[in-house]
RNA sequence: GUGGCUGUAGCUCAAUGGCAGAGCAUCGCACUGUGGAUGCGAGGGUUGUGGGUUCGACCCCCAUCAGCCACCCCA
């Protein structure tokens, strides 16, 4: 280890059990997106900088990325996220793609933030957004995704909860507190920081921040109160509609989620792990404009992401992560001795052909050794291929899971083996 | 970007400023045609890195890098 060159920090290196997790992960992802009928697509891993600056907060640009210069002098960027190149693409054939449109994706984005545990520099995130489409329908559709995701992994509501609100219903309510427009970004952050303040300090950060003794007490009220969505026909229509789908378990009304991006205008959500200290895993929402931010007509769209750093720390946590073994039917063709190096290669070549997962041990060494190697790799059969055997055109096939043994005929080896693999 | 804690064998961790160790893992042998078990043995370290203090530094000081935690922000 001496003189080793570190990885790069806060990049991920997955080892083959890891990646086999991050494979797992992809494919319920695609599954459940693919049953709601959306489409994958992907935009590129490098974008203009100018692309992010109008619209997704200060912070996430001047910060957060990893900016650079390209020898031509434009300053790009590592995509930090996807919604805008998303945007951008759709605006670009606006005319000739079939709304609503659905799309899907799972790739890497790098943010330039200090590590900690479930935050990393280089991350993998699912989006997911439908566009053109301004219904509750469409909204209640993502909710449903992100709550169809979380049942598919085994995950329960009392494990990991969606907080829904409203970003109009907020600004309606905040109104009749007599807040200014103005004010709302302003407001809005300190919403945002209720759960991670006592409730005096908190209140002092408000008058802080210019609001009224009596306007906190209505803003503490307010942003306490589990059934605000009711003065909203629209989040009502969208619980609704959630409930007739089935996931209403997972959903709650929770009038403190508002999110940082600044693009979002209407519905907003959360997932939220419940059991932990509170951390979000996953964010999306409603956004009017989007698509017009970037060059197209007016498209309304909703979508949500979530990054796979977080969310593997709390499917750890929940021991929710299978042990994945791609051996388990796989087999190891051993080399007895120099002499019989073909004859073990020559097996292992007809046994691919019969579609089975063979390895081959690339020297000969003691069979002990190579029983070992495949114990030690969970692959179940081992061939012996032998002088007694060839001697009588004959192998030995081993099952280490039942710990059995047989020698037949080396034209039976592939059947015999498809028939103890269909036994299980 | 700010503050705090921690870096010793592949892993988990010991070691009053005075000889760098243990368990697990690895490798070898017992076992010359068979994995998991047992026994015996072996290898493995510039104590994250670079300076400084000291007769002497894993230990004290400074810097730096990395990990973790809390901010900031967010997925």
């Amino acid at each position: 280890m001496k003189n080793k060159i570190q990885s790069v920090r806060g990049t991920r290196e997955f080892y083959p059990q890891q990646m086999l997790t991050r494979r797992w992960l992809y494919k319920h992802m695609e599954e459940v997106s693919t049953s709601f009928g959306y489409e994958e697509y992907d935009g590129p891993f490098i974008e203009k900088i100018d692309l992010y600056a109008a619209k997704t907060g200060e912070e996430l640009v001047k910060e957060q990325s990893f900016v650079f210069t390209d020898r031509g002098g434009e300053l790009v960027t590592l995509r930090p996220e996807l919604t805008l190149s998303l945007a951008r693409m759709v605006a670009a054939r606006q005319n000739e793609l079939v709304f609503p449109l659905r799309w899907w994706s799972f790739g890497p984005f790098w943010r330039y933030e200090k590590p900690q545990k479930g935050r990393t520099r280089e991350f993998f995130q699912w989006n997911i957004d439908l566009i053109g489409s301004d219904s509750a329908e469409a909204d209640a559709e993502l909710v449903a995704i992100c709550a169809c995701f979380l049942k598919k992994m085994d995950i329960t509501p009392e494990q990991i909860a969606i907080k829904v609100n409203h970003r109009k219903l907020m600004e309606e309510q905040l109104v009749k507190i007599n807040i200014q427009k103005e004010y709302l970004k302003a407001v809005f952050h300190v919403i945002d920081r209720y759960d991670k303040l006592p409730t005096d300090s908190w209140k002092a950060l408000c008058q802080e921040r210019g609001l009224a003794t009596e306007q906190v007490d209505q803003l503490w009220r307010l942003i306490n109160n589990h059934e605000l969505w009711k003065e909203s026909p629209y989040l009502t229509s969208v619980f609704e509609i959630l409930k007739v789908m089935g996931v209403s378990a997972y959903v709650k009304y929770d009038a403190r989620i508002i999110r940082g991006l600044d693009y979002y205008t209407g519905m907003v959500f959360e997932a939220w792990d419940v059991g932990g200290d509170g951390r979000a895993v996953l964010g999306g929402g409603h956004y009017d404009n989007l698509v017009a931010d970037v060059g197209g007509s007016p498209l309304p769209g909703v979508g949500f992401a979530m990054g796979d750093v977080m969310f593997t720390v709390l499917l750890e946590k929940y021991g929710k992560i299978p042990k994945i073994n791609q051996f388990e039917n796989a087999l190891l063709v051993t080399v007895f001795n120099q002499d019989t190096t073909l004859a073990s290669a020559d097996m292992a070549a007809r046994l691919r052909d019969e579609d089975l997962k063979v390895v081959t041990f690339p020297s000969v060494e003691k069979l002990q050794k190579q029983f070992k190697y495949a114990d030690r790799m969970g692959i179940r059969f081992v061939l012996v291929l032998g002088p007694d055997e060839i001697k009588d055109r004959l192998v030995t096939i081993k099952d280490l899971k039942h710990h059995t043994q047989v020698s037949i005929p080396q034209k039976d080896a592939a059947s015999t083996i498809k028939r103890l693999l269909a036994a299980q």
